[in-house]
DNA sequence: CGGGTCACTTTACATCATGTCAAGTGATAA
DNA sequence: TTATCACTTGACATGATGTAAAGTGACCCG
């Protein structure tokens, strides 16, 4: 597969992409082919099943938008709340961009071992973001003290999941300001002491 | 439909919650016909559809557990932010007893417009009972002054999505104790004024 | 007692998407 | 010239939902 002319592969992924993108989870293989302008077997010549091709997916557009350079912004933060706030900022811009992706992956959850395990891995990335974030507000004291660490990791480990994100901006209407605003908001309420 | 032999119906929706609850849900129509005793067809014959079986179940399940005169419980609260309290309470135990259904209509929203329907109104029957919690609140001039109603009531209604008390409960493995008290903690520190 | 209805069974089949298999094609490179 | 590579074409297996139709046994009504 690494041996793949590129650019039929990058226009599989990049079909996968836009379509996921605009035309909400329901894409199907055949609909894949036809707007990278190739049958649908050749599809299956680059990526073995649509779990992986979804997950190679994720894997484009994080390069593409070059996230790990972004999510790495928050670690320079000076205080742990400054540092909790610089992580949501990062996390909340995050998630509308392989939004169209997530959601197809979340859908195949129950059916496909494989696309169970790629999504908990993207959870579980944002785990390790959230008790990174967690660990800077206890270095400082800043921790609520009826908390303990872990708890605090899985609160806003849950605020910051990607069904609410969507449920709030696509469902209730908000804008992504005002996620990122409200999210802000609940997360230092919740988390940080008061001064 | 309604002259149906009820204990055959009753017989099948108690097959599917049951299934439901402990089987993960990629329950296929046969195993319920198995697990009810009958022919895969005859399911057929009091469920239109799977999705409208689920929707039956969600109801069956409701009458079961007398859920209408549970939530009633919460509008007899004095104060708002009692009410919200109660009202958490009351929802966060519902949840998992709707769960495995739940599941199981969420996870066909893409595929199928009557679920997604079903489980939308389901969402708004929530939405609903957190509009009337934060609508006490407001009337006891306790929500915190930078929020609106609206954006009080999407807030609660985010907070306690089904998603979230899954990822919490099962997922970072909380108690259900745990889950009702960091929710009535996190509810009251982002909607109520600090006295 | 006879005929009909009702609930359910059995068997067969249509559909739809995923994924597999095998033979064919055309360009390019050795 | 031949071999390889990327892709096409067409056929088929699988697994679930849902439809259709004929058959069976019990029960009720006249």
């Amino acid at each position: 597969m690494s041996s793949d002319n590129p650019t039929t592969r990058t226009r599989i992924l990049d079909a996968t992409w836009t379509l996921l993108e605009t035309g909400g989870s329901k894409v199907r293989m055949s609909d894949i082919a036809k707007a990278a302008g190739i049958s649908r077997q050749a599809v299956y010549l680059h990526f073995p099943s649509r779990a992986e091709l979804l997950v190679a997916t994720t894997r484009h557009i994080d390069a593409a938008k070059d996230i790990d350079a972004r999510l790495a912004g928050s670690r320079s933060a000076t205080s742990g709340p400054e540092r909790l706030a610089r992580f949501i900022d990062a996390w909340g811009t995050y998630i509308p961009e392989i939004h169209g992706v997530g959601r197809a992956l979340m859908a195949m959850q129950d059916s496909d071992e494989e696309a169970r395990k790629a999504w908990a891995g993207r959870m579980e990335a944002l785990r390790q973001g959230c008790a990174a974030a967690v660990a800077a507000i206890v270095a400082d004291g800043a921790l609520r003290p009826e908390l303990t660490e872990s708890r605090a990791t899985d609160t806003l480990w849950m605020l910051l999941s990607a069904r609410n994100w969507e449920q709030l901006t696509q469902e209730a209407g908000w804008s992504q300001a005002d996620y990122l605003a409200a999210m802000q908001d609940i997360a230092r309420r919740s988390l940080i002491a008061d001064i």
